[in-house]
DNA sequence: GCAAAAGTGTTGGTTGTACACCCATGG
DNA sequence: CCATGGGTGTACAACCAACACTTTTGC
């Protein structure tokens, strides 16, 4: 993979041929170790150079909102067919200096295979951090990030999204691990694999972790075609 | 109440000091005899004359995307403090003719109490219909529609807003005919009270119903204070 | 007294939680 | 043979759905 440079991830001056007044914003989680990581950016210009933020870029005139932000994700981070939603969009009146900028947020959810993709791929003006210890950030982005959190703690309850954390084939402990991480719970390995499995979401792929020092566990994969027709006899999801 | 006319609720031509290329529109949801309306508004001019859509308009530059929403609703229907929420942001290349719009599509609830007020406001231009009866709207106005009842249903189920639906007073019946009338489901009387109950989420107002043909029901009230603490205390709200 | 809705009680099945236990594998 | 995690079984408690039943009010 070619790795271009994106410094200017909020540009001073906007490039011709995108709409002023808009731009996205991204929050990528990623899991490494158990833990749960956002991708920063540092600022190359501006009045906020030196300091940390998400990801983000313009609009233009010829792609939809989840087009850019698709986009903006693959450009910045090498990142691409990675989990990716829209939050909301942000518009307090002083957000950005300068200008009136309002913001459209994406999250996204980053497989550990891809993890180191992207953190080695702009080098030095991007990184992953804890998401404690990320905070400070430019313009409403503390704001954004806190939401996105939320939003990531509540999706992860409701729908089967912590698939997308991992990578394609998982043990279904590592899939607790994602819970855990993410929501702060301890739970009981056996009552999480029961509720789990009785849902039917995850396809064994009838093979087994390899050189581990226990005994190795089944690999699964998530299938979202059974869930999509889970969904429509009736099905919610709920952990 | 007075009653500008605000016939343009989706202009033509951008007044001045607007952001061009965002606009809000606003899904407001009322109840009626029991059966969940959306309100609409007409198009006074330009190629959509004459065809319904949401209420809407333009961002000013000195006011945030959630004073502006509260501003539209206003204007556009004479409704002051109701529930009102962003859902996100729509923003497809050609949703919006001849230029690039992006909206901010928000929706709103409003008590029985504002709903004879809000049809009446602009009198022609401006009316309830039920949700099924309600597509076939301008733009990707029934997109924001589906996508707002989606979001209405998951909220109701997950937080305490059906309140916001009825009078400031209401019985656990009409409560319980909010939950089956959104959520098209038939609920068990004595589980619903008791559940709802057991909450600790309704005040009595130590008030009874009058004038009704059988025996008068206990009224209550909703107390977003109470909620907020027992939230802080880890409580999660669930239908 | 009858209709209609308010409100209480009971019961049996389902589900969730806690925890004891055996199994496989590498060092 | 021990540490580590994989995986199964079980028993008790909490919860939920279904429905029988009593109460109050206006006509």
């Amino acid at each position: 993979m070619k790795a271009h440079r994106h410094t200017a991830h909020h540009l001073s001056e906007i490039p011709p041929g995108t709409i002023e007044a808009i731009s996205i914003d991204c929050l990528i989680f990623g899991l490494n170790h158990g833990e749960l990581k956002v991708l920063l950016a540092k600022h190359a210009e501006g009045i906020s150079e030196g300091k940390w933020g998400l990801p983000g870029g313009w609009v233009q005139e010829d792609e939809s909102l989840d087009t850019a932000a698709a986009r903006l994700l693959k450009e910045l981070t090498g990142l691409d067919n990675v989990f990716l939603e829209q939050l909301r969009a942000f518009g307090r009146v002083d957000r950005f200096p300068g200008t009136r900028v309002i913001t459209v947020a994406y999250y996204a959810l980053v497989n550990q295979e891809d993890y180191h993709v992207a953190a080695g791929f702009s080098a030095s003006d991007v990184m992953w951090r804890n998401l404690e210890d990320a905070h400070g950030l430019i313009y409403d982005h503390d704001e954004i990030m806190d939401f996105g959190f939320d939003r990531l703690k509540h999706k992860l309850k409701h729908e089967p999204v912590g698939f997308n954390l991992l990578p394609e084939k998982f043990t279904l402990l590592q899939l607790q691990e994602v819970y855990e991480a993410i929501l702060s719970v301890r739970l009981d390995k056996p009552n999480f694999r029961r509720k789990m499995m009785k849902m039917g979401l995850l396809i064994p792929c009838n093979e087994k972790q390899k050189n581990v020092a226990h005994r190795a566990a089944a690999l699964y994969r998530f299938d979202p075609i059974v869930y999509e027709k889970l969904k429509d006899q009736g099905f919610v999801f709920e952990m």
